[in-house]
DNA sequence: CGCGACGTTGATTTGCCTCAACGATTGTGG
DNA sequence: CCACAATCGTTGAGGCAAATCAACGTCGCG
């Protein structure tokens, strides 16, 4: 088996199963070990999948119509990362996602969500209350990106993921905090100065 | 009694229930019938509840630091409104929600939800997609704030709530787009002479 | 070593904000 | 039902935060 039962039990940590519970998750995941700069997910590609991030990071950045990347998301160890719009409606993707690090990941299709949820409802719990948590994430960041300075949101980004500095590249976190890397340098000067 | 079964059957379209099952859905609804400028959740309260709209239109927002208003979402006929954030950890609320139309709500408790989702496993299912099709909606906004002018945004909010605008106050339309009155004002001048 | 990727700095422009004043519309009490 | 006030939307002048454009220093890697 290339897939340990430990490694299940860490995924979806606070639920206890059966046996056969933990096999027939194991079934359904499909390890991948990738380097950096591998891109995972393309727009335009059909989503079928979502990955659980067990070591690496990743982001997702949507190509708008000048061609210019928006970092909509980091993830990390214990993340699960997709284009869930388009995800939830098996449809095109409009995202890309690619990994910024040499990552390990567990793949599952929505198909086998679907069944896992029939057999085992403590996993349907468990995906709506990720869901729940990446909701207020998104709702927090909505606030902060109509409540907040440039200045305000680099401060909250770095308290909010303190060690990600030495991981992604500063022009990853300016697309992200939605300016230009020039500004972002700007501000960071700002900083060292108070 | 004074909800409908028929009202049951709207809310959660899509599911067939059994008489029972209606029964205890209705014992966990209770419907409020408001006038306009009605608060239903101020910050710092604990929530509790979720609302559904039956009829009618609300906002919910958020006052930061200086004073200002922020409006995150509206909602009308067929949406579920509340701090989401806040609900699901049972948590102090940051938001403000009121009406800005008479409106006819039905509301339901963190609890009883709770107990729905183990009586009837459907539900669990009604809100987890529900939940997806929120957050895809949270997505778009923050897409938008990241890659789009003020002038783009509300194009886009115009065409994707055609009629709001006999509803909603301009000042709540430039505060949801993340603008000012006046900026709002600028911008629709500069598309009618288009 | 040399090249490309990355970050910084400067000069200038621009989109939106702030402050202020003024019409237009809505609501309310006499 | 009208008069008046309050609320709401518009317009103008000036300012500021961040974008754009351009140049240059630095680091890591083939």
């Amino acid at each position: 088996m290339d897939i340990e039962k430990s490694i299940i039990l860490e995924i979806f940590k606070d639920i206890t199963f059966s046996d056969k519970e933990v096999d027939l998750i194991e079934s359904k995941l499909k390890k991948l070990e990738l380097k950096k700069g591998t891109t995972i997910l393309q727009a335009e590609e059909i989503v079928n999948s979502q990955y659980y991030v067990y070591d690496g990071c990743l982001r997702t950045y949507f190509i708008d119509k000048s061609g210019k990347e928006h970092t909509l998301q980091f993830a990390i160890n214990d993340w699960w990362i997709s284009d869930y719009t388009a995800f939830f409606t098996a449809s095109k993707a409009i995202m890309h996602i690619e990994t910024i690090q040499k990552a390990t990941l567990y793949r599952i299709s929505r198909t086998s969500m679907e069944d896992l949820f029939i057999e085992i409802p403590q996993l349907e719990t468990f995906f709506r209350k990720k869901m729940e948590k990446a909701f207020a994430s998104f709702q927090n960041r909505i606030l902060a990106s109509l409540a907040q300075s440039a200045k305000e949101r680099y401060l909250s980004f770095i308290n909010t993921y303190p060690n990600i500095e030495q991981t992604v590249k500063n022009y990853h976190i300016a697309s992200y905090l939605g300016i230009t890397t020039e500004s972002l340098s700007r501000i960071r000067k700002e900083i060292s100065l108070d």
